[in-house]
RNA sequence: GGACGGGUGGGUGAGUGGCUAAAACCAGCAGACUGUAAAUCUGCCGCUCCUUGCGGGCUACGAAGGUUCGAAUCCUUCCCCGUCCA
């Protein structure tokens, strides 16, 4: 695997235009990568997340361990064979679940004790455990345990978790490497995760310990959990402005449509977020004018597409009054083209925003697309 | 013709003297959702007034009377509906 700016651009802000290589195939970056947690994108089959044009998807460390089973999944031939998908595969490490399953879970150093939201069950993820799963999972990228914790934090909490965290990195890179040899970053790589809530500081002190450990890639994490925007891309500044600058920058779970173009103007090359699809399943489309809450009375006779501006295949084809309807009745179809919009207009958003730092206006486009979403839709 | 049972807000349906503008659910309306315990969750949901307050007024539990300080709840008559008997 390998990371690259060879013959593209870099915009003088710190946003990128990069390529990475991967045993499944290349990703323009920056990128939006689509969540699809337990081996699917909930409601879209493959067929068409391929028609959409997504590079690399996300899977999730945790649910895949505990349902089917990674140790299943390496037997039936990893994670892209289980699933038939022969993109690229971030998985993530289960860290994001020691914040969302706070009730469900207890952290000690050695790792994170969760009670299985399954059955109840109680199950150890050690920094090791979790690359273990990865390594069975196959994933092009594997990401570290990491603590990922609320903002705003006190400056206690948030310091035992960088140190945590730290350690937590530096066991899991030892035990990658010793499992996939050096050469294992061939077919595999690993990501740090920075840490340190919203203080500048421990932003800073987190990313400089993951960097002498020496990730192929790092990401932002514990970010986007209640804290503003504003101070969502002061914290991601102070990353960015320390990590090598020839190697890939993920800040997880991110965003807003009108906040992407921010972060990747802070240097960040890959995103990923549940937004477009947990919308889409709740009836919020995004749109090229803002979002549309498409089971409000007022679509009720709406013949116009979900986004007038968009070109994908529902919005070709049906109808906001079509789409309101079969969120009124319940229909499964209903997340299905809507989940399908969203993903569609996440990855095309991220394909002018590369276009654009091609050009050298990202900027502009920037401030065109938070103007078009203040204005709302018509 | 007789015997029971029943008529409650848009719907289903609790409530059987004051804490009831009336549970709950559905429908309806609006909103939220950021490394997915989420096809989830939240708010509103008789009308009206304002100094928007756990505020005031009005109307309301088939109809009309009555008992009571007070009635969806008790009594009387009537009108409907269901089941059974002739």
């Amino acid at each position: 695997m390998n990371f690259s700016f060879a013959g593209l651009k870099t915009e003088a802000g710190g946003a990128r235009r990069g390529r990475l290589m991967t045993p499944h195939g290349p990703i323009e970056t920056p990128v939006f990568m689509p969540v699809g947690t337990q081996a699917t994108v909930k409601s879209l089959r493959n067929e068409a997340l391929e028609e959409l044009g997504a590079q690399i998807i996300l899977g999730n460390t945790y649910h895949l361990y505990l349902r089917p089973g990674h140790e299943l999944i390496r037997k039936l031939g990893g994670l892209h064979q289980f699933m038939s998908w022969n993109r690229a595969i971030l998985t993530d490490s289960g860290g994001y679940q020691v914040f969302s399953l706070s009730e469900l879970r207890k952290i000690t150093d050695e790792g994170v004790r969760f009670r299985s939201h399954l059955d109840g069950a109680e199950h150890l993820l050690t920094p090791e455990k979790a690359a273990e799963i990865q390594l069975a999972l196959g994933s092009d990228i594997a990401m570290v345990l990491d603590e990922c914790i609320e903002t705003p934090a006190p400056r206690g909490i948030a310091e035992s978790a960088v140190k945590r965290t730290t350690a937590w990195a530096k066991r899991a890179r030892n035990f990658f490497l010793e499992c996939a040899g050096r050469n294992g970053e061939l077919s595999q790589w690993q990501f740090g995760i920075v840490q340190g809530a919203t203080f500048a500081d421990l932003r800073r002190e987190s990313a400089q310990r993951l960097i002498e450990i020496d990730f192929p890639g790092y990401a932002v994490g514990g970010l986007a959990v209640g804290e503003p925007h504003s101070v969502t891309c002061e914290m991601t500044a102070e990353v960015t402005a320390l990590l090598p600058k020839d190697k890939p920058r993920y800040l997880m779970g991110v965003g807003r449509p009108e906040q992407i173009a921010d972060y990747v103007a802070l240097g960040i090359d890959m995103m990923d977020c549940v937004l477009p699809t947990r919308a889409a399943r709740h009836a919020c489309i995004y749109t090229s004018e803002g979002k549309v809450l498409i089971k409000n009375a007022r679509y009720a006779q709406d013949e116009r597409p979900l986004d007038p501006a968009c070109g994908c295949s529902v919005c070709r084809r049906y109808t906001r009054a079509y789409l309101r309807h079969l969120f009124a009745a319940g229909e499964l179809t209903a997340a299905i083209l809507a989940t399908h919009h969203n993903i569609h207009f996440y990855l095309d958003l991220m394909g002018q925003i590369r276009e654009a730092i091609e050009f050298g206006n990202l900027a502009k486009f920037s401030s065109e697309v938070r103007m078009r979403y203040a204005a709302g839709p018509a």
